[in-house]
Parts: C-alpha cells; sequence; structure tokens
DNA sequence: TCCACTAGACCGACCGGTCTACTCTCAAGA
DNA sequence: TCTTGAGAGTAGACCGGTCGGTCTAGTGGA
C-alpha cells in the first residue's frame, strides 16, 4: 500500500521522538525497529526534518480530536469542558509511561537551533489555546469565569502551566503534578481574572 | 592555570548547553569556541556527560545565589521575596535572548533517555521548592497566605508553572508569558490555598 | 625530577543522506 | 486476453563528515 509504510513510520517516530527527542533519535534506529528499508524513508520524507514535522502534524491531529471530544461535549458546563481536555490528555500521558507532551519536549529542544521547529511548535501551541480561549469566553458569558477576565489570556496560562506541570511529571514520571496544577488553576481561575 | 582552563569549558558550557541542549552540543565546537585542545578537556571531565551535569552544578550555584538575594531580603515581605527571585530569573533571562531555563531544556531533552540526568535534573528542583517552600511557610504564618494552604504543594506549583512559561518564552523569545504566569499566581495564591 | 596540563593526530562507530538495482502493480494498447 | 512499460515503492551498499573518546608526545612551573 502508498500509506502503510509511511504511516508505520510516522506512528514509530510519535513514540520514538516523545522518549527520544530529536538529536538522540537516530534514522537508522527508526528503520530498524520498523523493519524499513532506507529507500523506502527517502521515498516518502525528504529528510529526517520533514519526517519530525510530519509526526508533529499528526500528533496535532490527536489532539484536536481529544479537543473535538472535550470541548463538544456539550452535557457539560464549558470550565468542566476545558478541564476534561487536560484529563483526557493526562490520560494519554499515563499510556505513554508518563513521558509529558512531545511539543514541549521537542520545543525545549530544537527553539534554540531551529526557527522552523521553533516557528511550527508554537504555532501549535497558538492552535490549542484559540480553541481554550473560545471555550473560556463561553464560560465567562455563562458566569464560571468573573467578568473582567481575559479568556485568551487564560486560555494562554492554563496551556503554558500543563506544559510546566508535564516537565515535571515527565522527569519523575509521575502524574501527580498534573492533577495538582489543574486543581489550582481551576479553582483559582473562577474567583479572580 | 589549573581552574582557568576548567572555568572556561564550563562557563562555556553554561550558554551552548542552554541554546543547543545536550545532544546538539559537539565537544568540538566547544573546543573550537574556547580554543582548547581535546587533551584538556578529557583531563578535567571523565565524559560529555561528567561534563554536562558539572555545568548543572555551576548553574546551580547561580540559581542558589539568586534564592539568597531574594528569599534573603528581609526588607520584603515573604511573598514579596520569592516573586522577587523569579523577576531576578526573568532578567537573567532576557540576558541570555530569552531562552528559558537550562534545568528545563536539559530535563525535557534528557529525561526520556538517562536516568541520571532525570534524577539530578528532579533533583535540583527539589532544592529550589524546597527553599521556597520555607519562604511561603512564612508568609503563611504572616497572614499572606491562608491558613489552610500547603506551602509545599503552592512552592511546587510556582515552580511548574515558571518552567511552563519559560518554556513558551523561548518558543517566541518573548518574557510576557512569564509575566502573565506570576501575576496569575501571586493573586491567585494570597486568595485561597 | 616530577606531574599537571597542553596539544592534536588518530580511532572506530555512527550520523544523515545518496545512489543504483530491483520488484511489484496496474493501465494502455494490440 | 496478453504484452509491455511506466512508476511507486523496496532494498541496502555506500558516501563524506562528524561524533565522543583515546593515545602519545611535549611543555612549563614547582
Amino acid at each position: 500500500m502508498t500509506t502503510t509504510t509511511r504511516d508505520r513510520l510516522l506512528e514509530a517516530g510519535l513514540a520514538l521522538l516523545l522518549r527520544h527527542g530529536y538529536h538522540d533519535l537516530g534514522i537508522q534506529a527508526l528503520l530498524k525497529q520498523t523493519h524499513t528499508p532506507k529507500g523506502s524513508f527517502y521515498h516518502s520524507f525528504a529528510s529526517k526534518e520533514d519526517f519530525a514535522l510530519q509526526v508533529i502534524d499528526r500528533y496535532m491531529e490527536e489532539v484536536h480530536r481529544g479537543l473535538d471530544a472535550s470541548l463538544g461535549d456539550l452535557s457539560l458546563t464549558p470550565l468542566e469542558r476545558a478541564r476534561r481536555f487536560f484529563e483526557l490528555t493526562r490520560e494519554k500521558y499515563r499510556q505513554d509511561g508518563y513521558l509529558g507532551c512531545m511539543l514541549g519536549g521537542l520545543g525545549q529542544e530544537l527553539s534554540g537551533v531551529s526557527d522552523t521547529f521553533a516557528a511550527r511548535i508554537e504555532s501549535c501551541f497558538g492552535e490549542v489555546t484559540r480553541r481554550l480561549a473560545t471555550c473560556l469566553e463561553e464560560a465567562q458569558q455563562q458566569g464560571e469565569l468573573p467578568r473582567d477576565a481575559d479568556p485568551r489570556a487564560l486560555a494562554n496560562l492554563l496551556l503554558n502551566c500543563w506544559e510546566g506541570a508535564a516537565l515535571r511529571s515527565r522527569l519523575s514520571r509521575d502524574p501527580a503534578p498534573l492533577d495538582r496544577m489543574l486543581d489550582f488553576y481551576f479553582s483559582a481561575a473562577t474567583r479572580a481574572s
């Protein structure tokens, strides 16, 4: 099949980039693990960088599916929907062994050295905060958030703090920082802007 | 001199590891930049890993100096002291070009792949939160924080959220996330546990 | 005289990437 | 229906360069 090899590589790339990061992931290791010859890799991808960028795209598809599932759940209040998204994400982290967020990992590793990756990852964060912000706006309209709150700022805050908690969770392979952060944020945000 | 070469290498290591991370930093590049022959490097350091760990030690010396200067400033209230530490840190980030925190960077890059680095960096975070926690305890005793607050948990929260903001700041080379996070945290923490 | 330190040639391994040869699949044309 | 040829995809040997690390020789101060 046309897509099978490519898909297999991208799928393996998700797990390998999450654990190893970019520079510690060798093409050869990826190929060996997926029983793929080099020709197939460079038939599908222009370079290692191109590959990693496409893995990020695939990662973002997952993220948006998570956002669809949580923010779209109208049986919850807007604030509950936002929180649900991160609880879903935490569950995904659990399945991965609490290795945190791939965007955070690659962002830290590469943003000092590659404008391409820095811009791409920053724009991914932008996508997420934009969707969270509209959810928080709705929360504000329904009185879950104070009138003088700034939903966009709050959405950025939420995601950034989450990333910090995810790093700490990755360091200790422990979900506790994630939950603590959510508790703190949601009890704080409802009180004041 | 005995220490000069070693110091020069560690000093350069601080800047290079912050920007490039671990795997993208080549020994050769470090040596070329510092006009050091290889023999001198391996005379002072057992390996690249040993070098990086010693750079982390040096980084932590700076951090503790920052903590001394801010938490020890008795002209401020305890909560102001805690905030001051992060404002000092933000100033340091500015001088570096907003590349964020080296511990966060190396933690993300290496903790999936090296238990040594994961443990070391987690313990560095532990040192910082411990000192912050005693400061927050004092704040609590003086009534700056609610009676039912948990200073240790709040200290961890503070540092974790800061790391998230630092990542975002690194991605966009922009200090705004840092300030937003401090404003949010300190206005929230004083209100409730 | 001794030893910390400098100096850099050298090592095997591995890096990302290229190249050529080959194997299929499938559509076009007789 | 059979032949054939184009192109997608497979296969892996091979490339120059760089990696972290070793080794030996030399230097300079105590």
